[in-house]
DNA sequence: CGGTTTTGACCAGCGC
DNA sequence: GCGCTGGTCAAAACCG
């Protein structure tokens, strides 16, 4: 970790200079004008730098806070005995819990036994988790493997084993069979389901032997375009960049389940109203009931709601409820009817001009699948160039999406538990995010410190494609790179 | 020929 | 205990 946040930081110092406050040599033949508006966005820019940096460290102070009263919630006798205690103990000792929800890891448990080779040199934070039992990576049911072997996380239903059956279920509009995610699929059975007459697929990864990954590919009753893809698990190879992009986004998307299912379970009433909050970008967060989540396709599928399960809705038509124009996040209520929690995000927009930047670098994401870049808490892949790629091809959109983001967290006190508990996985702790900030004198430190997940891709990477046809072409940039 | 798909059978969980 | 349902297995068929 040492090396990749002095990797980061190499890259954040070059950077600066491609951001330019070091480039005033290129400015040589430009004219006084020239040079006179370069200093003025320059000036911009600092300012711009600053606020975020302010940003950056209310949203650093009120995540201590949280970690604080989540830790005197979790561990009331330890607040008794350890009143005097500092904040940096409380760290040590809370860090491994917020880790434990983690899902964008590439390590799972159920394969300890080839990774105990490798244990010595797995960081601090990894082997709490191991040795908690409570690695996210061990995430599918193991129906099978139940019949010769139980573990003790199978026999009882704790917040952990709920953690590790997550699922990300991802709708979307294609013409062909299933979408073609970047992974290697094969189909292991097919079933009809119970009232739908379009028969579900049952698929495993392929990439690996023993990857545990598998994932349901059903036709939407109501609109057969709809095609509804579940994933289950967490990859434990290494993915093509093609696949780290969905391998993100639904590790993204299953983080952000938990950790607004832990929101909701700790104030379960406090999501009764909705709450929405604007923000000068025109994007919306709401926090709300579980308003997707009754959706049809949730009851009808009584074992997905045995699990707590996302959705990724990335049709184009609007939720009835909803505004085409909103990036919707929903949280989860506790629903009657579901054993878990269920939450959609609804990426249903297709005329704003803002989700797209976000999500697409400027491409217009009409369908296509988000990738959450900045949000990405996997490291399925590392690898530099990913990094470099980024921060040439993709600055602007991650400034907006920063800049968005933390104006929609700043204005919206209730996402803030929701983006603390995300942050926390990423580069081990909040510290470093500090540290990160003070060397590199606070420059683009938000952008920066979002940036720690390795496996960042970028969309225009990804090949939202069915069986080799673009499921949405018009959103693909031809000019993408390739595979390595 | 090796990998994938198809498809009937089997198993487990759940409700009655 | 029985039936229903979802999930998985595995042999056969299929395909490049």
């Amino acid at each position: 970790m040492d090396v990749k946040i002095k990797q980061l930081q190499g890259s954040e110092g070059a950077k600066k200079e491609e951001d330019g406050h070091g480039s005033v040599a290129c400015e040589e033949g430009r004219t006084e004008d020239d040079l006179e508006s370069a200093r003025a966005k320059m000036g911009e820019v600092r300012e711009e730098n600053e606020r975020l940096k302010m940003m950056l460290q209310k949203i650093e102070t009120e995540y201590r806070s949280l970690k604080m009263k989540f830790f005197d919630i979790i561990h009331p006798e330890a607040k008794k005995q350890n009143d005097n205690d500092s904040a940096p103990t409380r760290d040590k000792c809370e860090e491994p819990e917020l880790l434990s929800l983690r899902l964008g890891t590439s390590s799972p448990s159920g394969h300890k036994k080839d990774e105990k080779a490798s244990n010595s040199g797995k960081s601090k934070d990894q082997k709490l988790n191991e040795t908690k039992g409570e690695d996210a990576g061990e995430t599918w049911p193991p129906s099978k493997t139940s019949k010769t072997m139980t573990s003790p996380d199978d026999n009882e239903v704790s917040p952990q084993s709920q953690v590790k059956r997550a699922r990300v279920s991802v709708r979307a509009r294609c013409d062909t069979p299933t979408m073609n995610d970047g992974c290697q699929w094969r189909k292991y059975g097919q079933k009809i389901a119970k009232a739908n007459p379009c028969p579900r697929a049952y698929y495993r990864c392929t990439v690996a032997p023993s990857c545990p990954v598998r994932k349901q590919v059903q036709r939407c009753a109501e609109d057969m375009s709809i095609l509804i893809t579940t994933y289950e698990g967490i990859h434990n190879h290494l993915l093509p960049i093609s696949a780290t992009a969905m391998a993100s986004t639904t590790a993204a998307a299953a983080s952000m389940l938990l950790s607004g299912s832990s929101t909701s379970q700790q104030t379960p009433n406090s999501s009764a109203t909705p709450t929405s909050s604007a923000n000068p970008h025109g994007l919306n967060f709401n926090l709300s009931d579980n308003i997707l989540g009754g959706r049809q396709y949730y009851s009808l599928n009584s074992c997905t709601a045995l699990l707590p399960t996302i959705t990724l809705d990335l049709t184009n038509t609007p939720s009835s409820s909803l505004s085409s124009t909103q990036f919707n996040m929903l949280t989860s209520n506790f629903s009657s009817t579901l054993r878990f929690p269920s939450t959609s995000l609804s990426f249903s927009s297709t005329e704003n001009n803002i989700v797209p930047t976000i999500w697409g670098a400027g491409q217009v994401n009409n369908g296509a699948l988000p990738c959450i870049k900045s949000l990405n808490f996997g490291r399925q892949i590392q690898n530099p160039y990913y990094q470099t790629f980024l921060e040439k091809s993709n600055q602007a959109s991650q400034q907006v999406f920063a800049e968005t983001l933390t104006k929609a967290i700043t204005s919206d006190p209730s996402f803030q538990p929701v983006i603390a508990t995300a942050l926390s996985p990423m580069g081990g702790n909040s510290s470093a995010a500090s540290q990160g900030l003070a060397q590199n004198g606070g420059e683009n430190s938000l952008i920066h410190n979002m940036k720690w997940a390795e496996n960042t891709v970028p969309v225009s990477s990804y090949p939202m494609t069915l069986n080799g046809k673009a499921c949405t072409p018009t959103y693909l940039d031809k000019s993408s790179t390739s595979n390595p």
